[in-house]
DNA sequence: ACGTAGGGACAACCGATGGTTGTGGCTCGC
DNA sequence: GCGAGCCACAACCATCGGTTGTCCCTACGT
């Protein structure tokens, strides 16, 4: 393939062969084998080189394109010099999406979405110690227990919305007040004890009173929305941002939760030292979306956060 | 490449095998030469079967997007069923341009652009004919010297402008109409005697009663824009949706000329039968162009053209 | 008109590559 | 504890992809 472009770009197999380091017939085999298997003429020979037929020409493209993404794929992983890499929680969560419209806008960067598939924040900060990747979105930890060559700013604030069938009584409400869920039931299933979300629950049940049904496994998203769509006294609470699809004849609402807003935490795993340099713009992205409505309520264990780049000294104070 | 995504989607390397007709051995090799070239671990092997590092996500959608490429190469050119091919007289001409707006409108359909590098018309007609290409935009030709299975629509009109330097004493208009254009010296370099090109500038030459000197060989666009940057009394014509680059200390001015506009007729030239699916689209696309400025002037073997899918049967008329 | 230079293709050759079969080690589940 | 299932390693072999040597063709200069 590289010869190939090479060769068109150069006019002549010879020169091709030269910057490639072969002989002239080594091109001229590789050109005829690709030939021979895409069973069409890419070139046409004369005496002073070649010359790219119309199906050359249609190729040319493609193969340039082909090569640049081989390019990009050896650079997103070689050592030492790879792409930005980072870790979300799922393909769908909110940090997924923002995420992905930094990088709509930005999409020269060279972006790498992982998910380690373990929960445990422990797991995040030693893979993000070690390098293997050079960053993580977690929900807030205690920062007294992060290493200290790792460090975290707050990324931004996921206010929750409640996802309701069309038969919830709540169904038709366009915002609500979380003194409105009193009394209703909200499930959120396969929420592991003593994470940040079971906390994070806790804290908010106790602070409005609300009845938060976290026990249950889950069995996937696709079930909780079946059960949601059919049931006339079951919600759930999803972030504002979180990507979910359905089935369209599930009828589902998403309300937003105002007065206060409920704002759920997340905040970017780091590397102190030598940070890979294409972090920077992401943080500064965050720091630019749009903040969540107010009076927002958050966890006690959440600081206030300024949305700036500066946040990431007072995280650890 | 292959080898791993389906691994990695299924799973295991045997599956994975046996869908690509190899044994499992083979699979385990070219992952490990893999792994090897890459100088990475793209699989953690279990008991069960592999799963992907961090690196093997990171790799992951890059290879898939290799595969599209390569995918999408294929069918580029493969003989049969290829990807729609369109011949444009260069790369900066206005059918270009206006392909390429159609192109970012509908980028999920396979285009290929290519330039036969000859100017001879009948040279477009046997590439139609023969289906090296399926359309070729042109100015119009006679229709009836058209063999019977190729068949001319009217494409769209492209409104001339002038192009001049600074110091040139119509270089602050606005715009101008064909009569303030009398006695300026208006230089289209590279005509070749009895082109389309030639006689359309022979009859706006006689008609409006213009200065149009179309001597003289065309060293190539650099060397134009320099002269007209630094001449008071030279001007060309070029298409208003000509796509042109300068050096920015050029400052070179196109006015639009109008009351008429000067409308070069533009054609697609297809086969009658079987014509490419895709090329349906491209010519709706071509009646929903914004229609060049009233009243226009048209060169006389130009029928005035309805801005419809229509036309086909009128240009044979 | 003829000789020559430069470029591409073909032939013969050979090591590396990439497939095969055979087999062994490991982990999970009964 | 044992068998089933899966992956890795070894030995083997055909093919591939490179090399050198040569010929043919065309453009160009004399």
């Amino acid at each position: 393939m590289r010869s190939f472009v090479r060769a068109a770009e150069l006019g002549q197999l010879q020169r091709a062969a030269d910057e490639l380091g072969v002989t002239q017939q080594a091109v001229s085999k590789r050109i005829a084998s690709l030939e021979r298997e895409l069973d069409v003429r890419l070139f046409t020979r004369t005496a002073r080189g070649v010359e790219l037929t119309l199906d050359g020409q249609a190729f040319l493209p493609h193969a340039r394109n082909i090569i640049a993404g081989v390019d990009r794929a050896i650079t997103a992983i070689k050592p030492g010099s790879r792409a930005l890499r980072i870790d979300v929680l799922g393909l769908r969560s909110a940090q997924a999406v923002v995420l992905h419209d930094y990088w709509r806008s930005h999409p020269e960067i060279d972006l790498d979405v992982v998910t380690l598939r373990v929960n445990d924040p422990r797991v995040a900060v030693a893979a993000v110690q070690a390098g293997d990747i050079d960053a993580s979105f977690r929900s807030v930890t205690d920062p007294a227990t992060l290493p200290h060559d790792v460090r975290m700013v707050h990324a931004f604030d996921s206010p929750l919305e409640l996802l309701v069938g069309p038969r919830h009584p709540l169904a038709s409400a366009r915002t609500l007040t979380p003194s409105q869920l009193r009394r209703h039931r909200i499930w959120v299933p396969g929420i592991a004890p003593r994470s940040e979300w079971a906390e994070f629950y806790d804290q908010l049940a106790t602070d409005f009173d609300l009845r938060i049904d976290a026990a249950g496994p889950n069995f996937g998203n696709e079930v909780l929305l079946d059960i949601l769509a059919d049931s006339a006294d079951v919600a759930t609470l999803v972030g504002s941002r979180d990507r979910y699809v359905w089935p369209a004849n599930h009828d589902l609402r998403r309300i937003p939760i105002v007065n206060p807003a409920l704002s759920y935490p997340l905040s970017l795993i780091l590397r102190r030292e030598n940070p890979h340099p294409g972090l920077r713009a992401i943080i500064d992205h965050l720091g630019h979306l749009s903040p969540p409505p107010t009076p927002a309520w958050r966890p006690s264990w959440a600081t206030t956060p300024r949305h700036s780049g500066e946040d990431l000294d007072r995280t650890r104070r």
